[in-house]
DNA sequence: AAAATTCCCAACCGCATCTTC
DNA sequence: CGAAGATGCGGTTGGGAATTT
């Protein structure tokens, strides 16, 4: 790098505001062939008419296949609080002893939970010893059990249920074939694989397909496409068929269908991540 | 049921730091 | 060593969802 370079971007010439899932596809097939070693760049060889900081921010705090969604437990809650007054606001070093989680979230949860949480307990801690004096010792215990109560304030029990939906929300407009099909044509008119169902592997095939975007033109060993072995792919396709329940009988099938809903998701991630390691 | 208010979070902005020339 | 671009980081905000009136 160095002198003589544009700038960043051009403000006039990118989109903003939230992410569409046509380019959210984009971004996720580029970064899975090519990587992500030049944010500049990387909008307009993936065909995307954003800012390369956007992308950035969009893959890192939402796209990422390791990313944790969902409520936080009430240990990383309980870590957040300890860390953060051992770094203070440094939200990415927060964040980075919380695996799967963003700074960006970890600041959100932060000022919408934890900092009223934190405050109203430094309030109640101030009333009680106010009164401390006064209160007799069943009092003090009363006080004990609400202040505790407080503390397992935030929704932290229930985030195996959220987490699932998190998740799916994550994928859900995956899910329409024609749109990926439509994608597909834009982005660089890739050979699409037929796939016979019609969810996730269009995706797949679709992140897998072949020459979908503009090579880097100096390409170094970490801008060339990956190898995809065919048996790797097979074995994926055959993985993401068993966790779909396509190769069940009827009966199992119809049981599969029942509880679909709640195990595409994760099945849907754990997809991903096999693919993408 | 509708309007008002509050909450939440994804995304933007601008500054700081790093990297390269 | 300084200049300039790239990237990272933290503060802030807009708008949709949820809740209350």
């Amino acid at each position: 790098m160095g002198k003589g370079r544009a700038p960043c971007c051009d403000k006039t010439k990118v989109k903003r505001g939230p992410w569409s899932q046509e380019e959210d596809l984009k971004l996720i097939s580029f970064v899975h062939k090519y990587g992500h070693e030049n944010w500049r760049s990387l909008p307009k060889q993936a065909g995307l008419l954003r800012c390369g900081k956007s992308c950035r921010l969009r893959w890192i705090n939402y796209l990422r296949p390791d990313v944790k969604r969902g409520n936080f437990s009430a240990e990383e809650e309980e870590t957040i609080i300890k860390l953060h007054q051992s770094f203070g606001n440094k939200w990415s070093k927060i964040a980075s002893k919380l695996p799967g989680r963003t700074d960006n979230e970890i600041k959100n949860v932060w000022h919408t939970h934890l900092k009223k949480r934190l405050s109203s307990d430094t309030n109640l801690n101030a009333d009680e010893a106010a009164i401390k004096g006064s209160l007799d010792e069943e009092e003090e215990t009363s006080q004990e059990s609400s202040r505790n109560a407080s503390m397992s304030f935030g929704g932290s029990n229930n985030s195996s249920k959220e987490d699932d939906t998190h998740i799916c929300q994550t994928f859900e407009y995956f899910q329409d074939y024609s749109e990926f099909t439509g994608i597909l044509q834009e982005v660089d008119k890739p050979e699409l694989l037929e796939v016979p169902f019609d969810l996730d592997p269009d995706i797949w095939s679709f992140i897998d397909g072949s020459d979908s975007f503009q090579q880097p033109e100096n390409s170094s060993n970490s801008w060339a496409p990956r190898e995809c072995e065919e048996d790797e792919v097979e074995k994926w396709f055959k993985h993401l068929e068993s966790e779909l329940g396509l190769v069940e009988n009827d009966n199992q099938q119809q049981q599969h269908n029942e509880a679909k809903e709640e195990s595409s998701s994760s099945s849907l991630l754990e997809s991903y991540e096999l693919l993408i390691h």
